[in-house]
DNA sequence: TTCTTCATCTCGAAA
DNA sequence: TTTCGAGGTGAAGAA
């Protein structure tokens, strides 16, 4: 069994000869479909760094927004690819299907050579939808907005990303007393990163807002490794915990 | 025509019944093979976050690792995911294909409901190959080491991801006066976190070494970006610009 | 374009 | 197991 189609403009290819699977290949990216081949090859990549991997078999994803995926048999991450809007080719050499994306700006190039070929096919899909995403960041933020005591008893919320020389902050307002406050959120357990982020809003803050009115900075997060607290309290800067909501 | 099969272990199916896909799917996974299903579906993810996502055709590989991608049309991100290790089920549901993947430590569930499947297959992976990468910054590292005039006239390394209470230093060293110096690669242009990451470093060797020696502290990249600049001024610390090798 | 930060980040190494 | 930082990080939003 060689070849297999369908109505509906499926393509596949079962162990199919280099100049066969080129054909579908080919095709498939100029009718824009989501192009995939399995077999065993090589693949090496040059471009912001330089990688090559020896012979073993794999799964090659060709995107029709020009996203390339090469995966093994393990890991969640492809072990080399390439981002969208990249140029894929596919060509026979030596008898071989090779498929090679390319794109400038960086300068990148990846390609795959296929000692045999598995399998081929040409997927035409459509998805309208989007995601529907909950529990992130903004979602967090847009809490405290709604219930800002969750931060602190009388705490006003006056401006969410708001500007300032160091970048924008989360959420900035006041405390009950008048301080300033800038409030950093994160929606999970969070280390010195983010209290070194924080600390540069309270310091940019502190020199825009001129010298006597001190400014507090609150970790807004689930919770916070031992380092972070030790670097919060140097800073003194405070940690309120807060799960996220994830509805 | 429904079926396909070679003699290697692939196993395909082209638009089969509910039935026959959860058979290849489930048989599949349990041979150790990389699962494909393309077909229309909805998928919807509880864990980490929740999100939900409305019908449309996709493109779901489950890994004999446990990982499980869904994959539309575009991106180089799968647009839901389930990480390594993780259980995966096949069902038929109203006579519709369900395929689930769980964990728990978090608990993380993934279902996606097929309207229609357009094509099934079961590939028998083996890759044994490890990918061999230059230009990261172990990379870098090892030029520095290797040439540590790259960095200052003088400069002489001691040693590499020195400990120290804020985490381990690129390169820990001296320059021509004896000073002490903390240096902190990145492979390519830092922006103000990596700034935040060496101050950090610096004070905790600062801190440990005791008071009167002052500790320098350089950011070894191939650029900066202004706000970088500025802070790195700021904490009196010094920038030296080096390409990565790439080779 | 560049810059900045979020991410269901993933991944690996070390404690 | 948790913590920490690298990553060819990718992706989104703003300047």
């Amino acid at each position: 069994m060689t070849t297999t189609e369908s109505g509906s403009g499926l393509e596949t290819l079962t162990r199919p000869d280099a100049e066969r699977a080129r054909e579908l290949v080919a095709a498939g990216i100029e009718r824009g479909a989501l192009v995939t081949v399995v077999g065993r090859c090589t693949v090496t990549y040059d471009g912001r760094a330089a990688s090559s991997l020896g012979a073993g078999e794999r799964h090659v994803m060709l995107k029709p927004d020009g996203a390339a995926l090469v995966h093994t048999d393990e890991g969640q991450q492809p072990v080399n690819w390439q981002p969208p809007d990249c140029d894929h080719e596919a060509t026979v050499a030596d008898g071989r299907l090779v498929v090679e994306s390319h794109r400038e700006t960086p300068e990148e190039h990846l390609t795959v050579r296929f000692e045999s070929v598995v399998h081929a096919a040409a997927y035409p899909l459509t998805d309208e939808e989007d995601l529907s995403l909950a529990g992130t960041e903004a979602d967090l933020r847009e809490r405290i907005l709604d219930e800002p005591a969750l931060v602190e008893a009388g705490f006003e919320p006056l401006a969410t990303e708001r500007s300032t020389p160091a970048g924008a902050v989360d959420v900035f307002g006041e405390d009950a007393d008048g301080r300033t406050v800038v409030v950093e959120l994160k929606r999970r357990r969070v280390g010195p990163d983010a209290v070194g982020q924080l600390g540069r809003y309270v310091d940019a803050l502190e020199r825009e807002l001129h010298a006597e009115t001190d400014v507090r900075g609150i970790l807004v997060a689930p919770s916070v490794t031992d380092r972070a607290r030790r670097l919060l309290a140097e800073r003194g800067l405070e940690f309120v915990a807060v799960e996220p909501t994830r509805e």
